[in-house]
DNA sequence: CGTCAATTTGAAGAGGAATTCAAAAACTGA
DNA sequence: TCAGTTTTTGAATTCCTCTTCAAATTGACG
């Protein structure tokens, strides 16, 4: 029998086993068995903790989202300087490489936000908040003279986010042309043209 | 009993079908009873011309991928005026709105590119396609003097696909603020940054 | 009109997945 | 240690989907 654990304990495990489930089998195609392997449990001790799979799906995106979104605030925050941090931001929001799980989970969402209101919530509410993370920083910038931005930080911001997202499939489907360093030049091209700075640090 | 047709016609009435049924149901969703249902067959009739469902579906992917790009094509080929061609392709590669059926479709790939390969090379094809459609305008654009480029034109047609991909998403995921309007004023902003020119005409 | 081949149906069966639940196992606290 | 509680298992049941296939239907062609 596995380990017995105390409910909480349990019920993060499982949110860590939905992740890795969703991104094996997709939003769409994960299954109780898929997630209970994952979690070395049998499928009822899996509907014991979670009766409806699709809360526990639900539950695992919102984590995967919130562990994405502060790796990339705890990161900035180690900075000062607004064009490290702009660039730092830049790499951080792409993935490792085709695999990368964060970034695989995110993915699986794109498809699925357009027929789920809840998922478009999810990942409507990431884009917002990544959005406003890089107008501080552009905001930052300008204030500090370093940036000549070339339109309204909102504007530079939505771009800069949108970017990274697209890139992000771009890799993770295995571009034979766009890799992380590739993606992160193309995206520092914009930047480098709505900041007026040549962002080398 | 359903009107009986010939074999190729049913394919394409199937390759329809398959393409409503994915959007409603997801790429990893959809089951061979809802594309029976959208061709207002019965699931027997759906395997005698598709032994495989999982073929109709890369089959209706590839269709829905196919008939986007070519009708921005057709747009494309109606003008002359680059910055007319930018504009208008530039509007051509967002959704109409969160239900617009092409872009639906395509953002389902989304999450399964990472997981089959055959969808990612779908995928990443359509993108180097696009990406070379922009480059032509730009490219054209440039040795007439209408645009001074800010980079590469490569690295600029796939700042913008990616762009548009993006914002694709964010549109069919209902985000509150930014709908095809606002989507195209965010890419203008940086076409106008990347080739020199406001872009009015 | 009648024959033939192609298409479609509908029912039957095989295989899985979700759900339920009684029993077992493991931990808790006295 | 022991009683009580929580967690987990595993088997039974139900539900659903895919698959198969014989029979029915349709349309084409002579």
């Amino acid at each position: 029998m596995a380990q017995r654990k105390s409910r909480d304990d349990r019920r993060l495990d499982l949110i860590e086993a939905a992740r890795r489930a969703i991104i094996r089998h997709g939003i769409d195609g994960v299954q109780l068995s898929h997630v209970a392997e994952e979690a070395g449990l049998t499928s009822g001790a899996v509907l014991y903790h979670y009766p409806d799979l699709s809360e526990l799906l639900v539950e695992a995106q919102h984590a995967g989202m919130e562990r994405f979104y502060e790796q990339r605030l705890r990161q900035l925050a180690t900075l000062t300087d607004p064009v490290e941090k702009l660039v730092v931001t830049i790499r951080s929001g792409l993935p490792t490489g085709p695999l990368d799980p964060d970034v695989r989970l995110l993915n699986e969402l794109g498809g699925a936000a357009g027929r789920n209101r809840v998922y478009g919530v999810l990942l409507t509410s990431l884009y917002d908040r990544q959005v406003s993370m890089y107008q501080a920083i552009l905001d930052t910038g300008a204030a500090l003279g370093v940036f000549r931005l070339s339109a309204d930080s909102v504007t530079i911001a939505r771009n800069l986010v949108a970017l990274e997202d697209a890139y992000g499939y771009r890799i993770t489907a295995r571009h034979p042309l766009i890799g992380p360093g590739e993606a992160a030049e193309l995206i520092l091209s914009y930047a480098r043209a709505a900041t007026g700075n040549d962002l080398n640090h």
